[in-house]
DNA sequence: CGTCATTTTGAGGTATTTCAACGAAGGTGG
DNA sequence: CCACCTTCGTTGAAATACCTCAAAATGACG
């Protein structure tokens, strides 16, 4: 398998270091030979809901993409509390090692499927494809933003901003356009506790309370619809 | 400037995606022709201390290396607060950037030299250099991973607590293993503040009591002592 | 040595955490 | 198809810890 150090630029290549195209959208362009190899290199699998896909410390053997579901990564902390680490969705990689271990543990949230590339071949082929790597240098600074941004969240003391926040997170990541009122909500409350660094009952009192000033309406366990967006956006901004 | 895709590979690349070598250390292993590269690349720039490096929002023409001293990056809140993002020591790459514009603004905490490469050749120069690229990638995985630390810190409630995981941190980032009792403080509590997502007087209050208590002796604003290591590690591992 | 920014200390207010119990939802098996 | 059971979510009340405001003290710097 030769390849020449690919000359051709993506589109993506224009941007700064290491930056996305616009704002939470991730990078979704792979010319067809690069997902073809990805595609060689990889394994399509599903997990079912509450699937743990690998587990902290064990060895990293693969790096995956998610393709289609819900993900989350999470951390067993010494008090025996969870703390979810992040969520991920279609187009996102995780997966992420140190000292060959994983550092989270990753569960399925929904039926899942990814793509699972073993490590060793996936380094290897980002040694000769250079354009490929950098969309993972893209994929992975994505991520640091977005680590970086629920920091931001976290920094808030009250409970309804930082649930305003995550709801803007996911309205900007999940929805489109023209269905932007109606937030899919995959995971569990305590599972948000997890993210957002409340207690579960925090979480539900918040959103009692974004029911009460008719912000948001949510439609059973794993959905919310926005009622008020401008005052939700500026709940989530005033920080 | 022309160059194959490096086929040897460094020590580096046998660990997994995208592993540091060991626990915080980042990555200190680049071949002479990359170094060159680089710098031929960059400009060596020095800063005096609060100097500040680049604004959030500006266009983001250059990325940072850290060669020696300290640097802060910051977001500035709608409500006017500060929100500490990182702090960078020698051989911390900072100045990424979304949108082709820096998402926070960097600040040099001490006297600070640094390295400034100019976005466009840089990332031109990883097209063609797929082992230096791996380096990059390989730190903005470090950073990622502080990131995550951050987020375990912040979902603490207690200030000492979270004081002495920070403690911790700059410990195993900034101490050799001759003098680990003495952990350097370059910046200001305000800053600790900021980054731990507490107030100002939550610190001094959480680092009288650390004193209290008998784990630290601060020696003046910019040096902590660490009197009981093991009491200090149980405090911070006791999430 | 004086000035200014930073840090410390004090007291009250407020939000979340905990603990506990109830209610609802989802999944399983008969 | 229903009943049961387990998990998840809601609600209530007391305790804790931090935040805010305010003022004194310390340290940095010219």
């Amino acid at each position: 398998m030769k390849r020449r150090p690919t000359a051709e630029r993506g589109p993506t290549l224009r941007a700064a270091p290491f930056s996305a195209t616009g704002n939470g959208e991730p990078i979704r362009l792979l010319s067809p030979r690069q997902r073809q190899d990805l595609a060689a290199l990889g394994v399509k699998v599903t997990f079912p809901s509450r699937r743990v896909i690998y587990r902290e410390d064990a060895i990293a053997s693969s790096l995956y993409f998610c393709a289609e579901g819900a993900v989350k990564t999470f951390r067993e902390l010494p008090g025996g509390t969870r703390r979810v680490m992040s969520f991920l969705f279609a187009e996102d990689v995780f997966g992420l090692a140190r000292s060959g271990r994983y550092v989270n543990t990753a569960q399925a949230v929904t039926e899942t499927t990814c793509y699972r590339i073993p490590s060793a071949e996936l380094v290897a082929l980002l040694q000769q494809d250079a354009a490929l790597q950098y969309h993972f240098l893209t994929k992975v600074t994505h991520e640091l933003r977005q680590a970086q941004r629920r920091a931001i969240i976290m920094g808030r003391r009250d409970a309804p901003g930082r649930l305003a926040m995550f709801l803007v997170m996911l309205q900007e990541r999940l929805t489109t356009s023209d269905e932007r009122e109606v937030i899919p909500l995959p995971m569990s409350r305590s599972d948000i506790a997890g993210y957002l660094g409340h207690s579960l009952e925090a979480i539900s009192r918040a959103s009692a309370q974004l029911t009460q000033r008719g912000l948001v309406a949510f439609e059973g366990r794993h959905q919310a619809r926005v009622l008020d967006e401008s005052r939700l956006l500026r709940l989530a901004a005033d920080v």
